[in-house]
DNA sequence: GTTGACATGTAGCCTAAGCTACATTAATCT
DNA sequence: AGATTAATGTAGCTTAGGCTACATGTCAAC
């Protein structure tokens, strides 16, 4: 029937558009590292002058093997340089993804603070979610946050 | 000095806050499989009566041994009853939790599509940024839709 | 009642992200 | 200088979540 072969049809397609977003997702999952990061190295060279392993592991509330590898993965991406026992400096990409995610962390805090968030639950449900805010999305928040 | 002690005492304090919210984030994501499949399987018993593996993984868009697998561990937090070849049904446990996940999956997207969002853009941002919104911030994006 | 297609399950692999325990290097203090 | 402390690194383990390849079960059509 030409019914069912619609319904059949429409339901793959709207099946294939929802796993798309669980796919989008994922993929941002997979970016969460590396700009939490970068952003938080950005932070402690702005603080402190310079960025180590053991305050980025006490700052992201890890252990320090954790931070040290997920370090070097972060690296491979090409967002920072570090050598043995040396601060971690970032790279010009990753002074642009570590502001880019300044930004855009704000703006979220600001999105739940203008909504009547208190503070300190706004940073926290920022700190998760910016990683799945779009571009668009962003747009939007920052017409809003700036209304 | 004193200064210096209180600077030292501050900063610690800080450490831990920020620390805190990144640990908070990691427990999102640690519940994100159970939410996400839940309301998957309340959405297909729904619409097609019963929900089976092979479409769960198609709508999640991974593979069948993934979502099988993924099953398991959900079944194992007390959401979900399932039995060698036969569909999965959902506890109440379960049914309580895709319940609530489908109010906030909704209300994250209307927050976004009041604030200028295209709709399939929402959708998508909704379904990672969903998991980081707390119960406080919920109550506020829900004053903010429904105002 | 065979056959073929689709669903389900198992085996075995990978990577990311977490951990503890131990080893080594560097810095600080007496 | 020598000892203590702190930082960094290594080894080795776990779990979650992804995959392919192969095996088995179910069901409908022929
Ligand atoms: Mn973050
Ligand atoms: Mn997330
Ligand atoms: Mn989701
Ligand atoms: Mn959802």
């Amino acid at each position: 029937m030409s019914t069912k072969f619609n319904k059949n049809m429409s339901q793959k397609q709207s099946t294939k558009q929802r796993a798309a977003r669980f796919k989008a997702t994922r993929k941002q999952h997979r970016l969460e590292t590396a700009e939490d990061y970068t952003e938080l190295i950005a932070d402690l060279i702005k603080q402190k002058g310079e960025a180590r392993t053991c305050d980025i592991a006490k700052l992201k509330g890890v252990s320090h093997v954790t931070a040290i590898r997920a370090i070097r993965r972060v690296k491979e991406l090409g967002y920072l340089n570090s050598e043995p026992r040396k601060p971690i400096t970032l790279t010009k990409k990753g002074k642009k993804l570590a502001e880019f995610c300044k930004k855009r962390h704000e703006l979220v805090v600001s999105l739940f603070i203008k909504l009547g968030v208190p503070q300190d639950i706004a940073e926290k449900d920022a700190e998760g979610a910016e990683h799945h805010i779009s571009s668009k999305t962003l747009d939007a928040i920052e017409k809003y946050v700036k209304s």
